[in-house]
DNA sequence: ACATTTGAACTGACTGGTCAGTGCAAAAGT
DNA sequence: ACTTTTGCACTGACCAGTCAGTTCAAATGT
């Protein structure tokens, strides 16, 4: 368990190290000026290496980016499968288990804003390289919301009129572009506030009932 | 009103066709690829057009782009002021105007799918140079949202308890997301399925009612 | 204790290609 | 007559990726 010692995996401590200041440096860059314009030189700099150490720790700028997606990735949908599963599944409503969801995606963009933007951003582009990878992370996100969806129709929780991959993909929707709104035009704003805000939207509160 | 004759502004007839052609190329291509990995030859190109043209035409690539958004967005704010307007503010209730102004934001991106997707890839970046022209058109679309929700608190059609702004920012989030979510990934789908799957959304008889 | 070797990690100057933007004479359109 | 477009060669900046050489900590030798 001795974190300084050659650990399994092959990468040892220093690179690994030298990785997540890779990682840092390009996922704020990237978020902010795009992958195109966004230079390995810059890169580099940021992350206070040379520039033949982001070749020595990835492949191409085009694989240190898809590395860095499949990081972050990991991190979203692991936090969004912890928050579905802490308000235990046949106990609590389903309902519960969205608001719990939507909190859970809101403490992830708070934590990191970079990330979701730049994946906001890359998502809808076609004839990209990364596609089929933010795809899949998009794609599992959302089958974490229609679970649920499911379950509380089969439950008898929710209509079954309702269409499930569509509201997934709304309620998905709903929270990022809130997020984002609210990273960048109203910062000040608690999280309490804005979970608040989407939870009575998903609830009806707003127009259905009275 | 000949719409061949030299109009106001300066423009040609026929200037104007090449400038609307290079508009068509460039949206397209940059909406899939982002503006820095688009290229001018490429956009002269696909618009059958030789590259001093372009030049002939706008001062720079960048110039370029920033006339697109303004385009744009010239197209989309009337469509939502129109969408607005259709539904007589006191007559009829507020649920419907919001309902109305989902299927003109659904139409919109129907028929501007590349344009939308383009903007939605720019619009939470920073430092870039045409951001506050994408921050007007968002305030304004976000506005007229927020006109029709007060417009409900104050009527008693909705609850005093929401708040606005973020709400407001939420509602067209969940449109913007669903409509790229159909575009990219279900496109079979009609517009008549999006538009009663948000509706239902909308009006809480997902999860409220029982 | 000290010297020597090893090799993974890192460096930064350099290369080859790409691309925004220019210049201009001839052609086409109105 | 004039505006607009064409075609194409050219420049200069910029940038992804390379590679010969350096650093340093741990392993090995004495």
């Amino acid at each position: 368990m001795d974190s300084s010692s050659t650990t399994s995996g092959g990468g040892s401590a220093r690179r690994e190290a030298t990785r997540q200041k890779l990682y840092e440096a390009a996922v704020t860059l990237i978020a902010e000026q795009g992958f195109s314009a966004t230079t390995v030189d810059e890169i580099a700099e940021r992350a206070g290496v040379a520039k033949g150490t982001v070749y020595y720790n990835f492949a191409s700028k085009s694989v240190l980016f898809e590395e860095l997606l499949r990081h972050g990735v990991g991190l979203l949908t692991a936090s969004l499968r912890e928050a579905a599963e802490r308000t235990v599944g046949d106990g609590g409503s389903k309902v519960d288990a969205l608001d719990a969801m939507i909190r859970a995606g809101l403490v992830f963009i708070d934590r990191y804003p970079a990330f979701t933007q730049l994946y906001v951003a890359e998502l809808w582009r076609t004839n990209r390289a990364w596609q089929s990878t933010l795809m899949v992370v998009r794609q599992q996100a959302v089958a974490v919301v229609e679970g649920v969806l499911r379950d509380g129709v089969a439950n008898g929780e929710f209509s079954e009129e309702i269409d499930v991959p569509l509201t997934a993909a709304a309620l998905v929707g709903m929270v990022l572009v809130a997020a984002l709104d609210w990273k960048s035009f109203q910062p000040e704003r608690s999280l309490d506030d804005v979970h608040a805000a989407l939870s009575r939207l998903l609830q009806g509160r707003v127009s259905g009932c009275r």
